[in-house]
RNA sequence: GUGGCCGUAGCUCAGUUAGGCAGAGCACCUGGUUGUGGUCCAGGAUGUCGCGGGUUCAAAUCCCGUCGGCCACCCCA
């Protein structure tokens, strides 16, 4: 009989303690955050029907989608995202619901694409959004959010480059050049990567007559701080309504990020910044981690307003971002922020004398009862391995307890991290292994 | 989806140009006397060379296919 070769698919990956446990914590920090803010958790089917997911996000997404037929002989999809599933949840539930309503949601969503480091067809989403306002201090409060997230994970280098759709479609209507929104931006995108010729023989070959690209790259070309950026914008954009509206929105985000206590150099006004998905309308942002520019965007998003109109008449606006899990995760990885040893209990019990199992088990039981978190070695292996273990796993205390502390009632703590050890009486060990793991804290 | 590079021990890789017994470092296991890890010393085990096929007396090495990874385009978390 052959074996079957154990193997996953491309772009899909199974996750290691060490990367899981990283990924539990990140999590864990996440909805914290997210919490303190007022959100509230929701949960949605992998699957949906295609008629729900298809044609929300662009062109790209339907293409990328996992579609297929259901043993009922349904038309499905796997979620590309957890955006367009909101827009729908949110149509269906918000008579229960109320607005303005926030909610967050963490779960993993597929795209059928080229893999790529931190770009996988099975990743991990945590998205929190705000529905059925088109305040902008919903707008600001989403900003916030991502600099509070980042800095409780510790990741001190990172900016938020925000923007408004608005400011782009504003210069383009006042150039005439509306129905080329598409193909402006994308050019627009490659700017940091083919430089203002290489843009302006693009948008040439589009079509765009020398005055246009040259007022699209004085937008584009836009530097320096926030203040000064905003102060040239309205020669560029012009004063159309729309222009006039993402200026608006820009000067009271700015204002508001700053009034919460946001440092400057964290909210980073970026004109370049303006894609995204279709269903985008007004703010876009994304995040970039400082030491790794090239692993992408690890947490965008931007405010929807038209997208709940697709299921629903009753007009529900909405914003929010989306923390991308498993690119933070590598990124991590690369930075070295993933400790191996956070997989571990605090205390490793080894196994001394196997005719004591009972003993040992009890004892463990207790430590945990006394809120530890306590691994015993399984076998009675000599006690010289059983400490190696505990050593490479990074445990962080040891309680020993051989036939000469049985007998005398007492136990030797010893700490890992040195090769300091002591004896305490038997029922002071969990008190004292508290103490000693609080001191090194 | 298109194009390029890559896949050898648990890990990082050498060996592929020019076919000729599958290697190194780290990790692992045992020992350095009876109950104590990280250093040191001695010894040891380890491979469907990603998978399948072809060429050849002989394939890790050359050819074809396939799966997976990385990079670029594209797109994005």
């Amino acid at each position: 009989m052959s074996i079957i070769q154990p193997r996953t698919l491309k772009g899909f990956r199974d996750q290691l303690p060490a990367t899981m446990t990283a990924r539990e914590q990140v999590i864990e920090t996440a909805r914290r955050v997210y919490r303190s803010f007022g959100f509230t958790p929701i949960d949605t089917p992998a699957l949906e029907y295609s008629e729900i997911l298809f044609g929300k996000g662009s062109d790209e997404t339907d293409k990328q989608m996992y579609r297929f037929e259901d043993n009922g002989g349904r038309d499905v999809a796997m979620r590309f995202d957890l955006t367009v599933p909101l827009a729908r949840f949110i149509a269906q539930h918000v008579g229960k619901l109320g607005t303005p309503f926030k909610r967050y949601h963490v779960g993993p969503v597929w795209r059928g694409e080229n893999t790529q480091r931190g770009r996988y067809r099975e990743f991990t989403q945590f998205d929190f959004d705000t529905i059925g306002t088109e305040s902008l201090v919903a707008d600001v409060e989403t900003l916030v959010v991502v600099h509070d997230l980042f800095a409780a994970l510790d990741i001190s280098e990172f900016v938020v480059h925000f923007n408004s759709r608005d400011l782009l479609n504003g210069l383009l209507e006042k150039l005439s050049l509306e129905t080329e929104s598409e193909a402006v931006l994308r050019s627009l995108d490659k700017l940091a990567k083919i430089g203002a010729d290489g843009v302006r023989s693009e948008l040439r070959d589009g079509g765009a007559s020398d005055g246009q690209v040259d007022e699209i790259l004085a937008l584009a070309g836009l530097g320096g701080a926030n203040d000064e950026i905003v102060a040239s914008l309205p020669a560029i954009v012009g004063d159309s309504d729309t222009a006039r509206r993402g200026i608006g929105a820009i000067t009271t985000v700015l204002e508001g990020v700053r009034a919460s206590g946001v440092i400057e150099k964290r909210v980073k006004l970026d004109v370049s910044i303006a894609r995204g998905l279709a269903y985008y309308t007004g703010t876009v942002f994304e995040t970039f981690l400082t030491a790794l520019p090239d692993i992408g965007s690890v947490c965008s998003g931007g405010r929807y307003d038209d997208l709940a109109s697709l299921y629903t008449k009753q007009r529900l606006p909405g914003i929010g971002g989306s923390l991308g899990l498993d690119r933070l995760i590598a990124a991590m990885e690369e930075l070295g922020k993933i400790d191996e040893r956070a997989a571990t209990a605090q205390v490793f019990v080894p196994l001394f004398s196997s005719d004591r199992v009972s003993d040992y088990l009890r004892l463990s039981e207790e430590l945990r009862s006394a809120g530890l978190s306590v691994e015993l070695y399984p076998e009675g292996r000599k006690l010289g391995a059983q400490m190696k273990y505990a050593d490479r796993r990074g445990h962080r205390l040891a309680v020993i307890v051989g036939d000469a502390e049985w007998e005398a009632g007492t136990a030797q703590i010893k700490k890992l991290d040195t090769t300091e050890s002591e004896e305490v009486a038997y029922a002071d060990v969990a008190a004292r292994c508290h103490a000693l793991l609080g001191a090194e804290a």
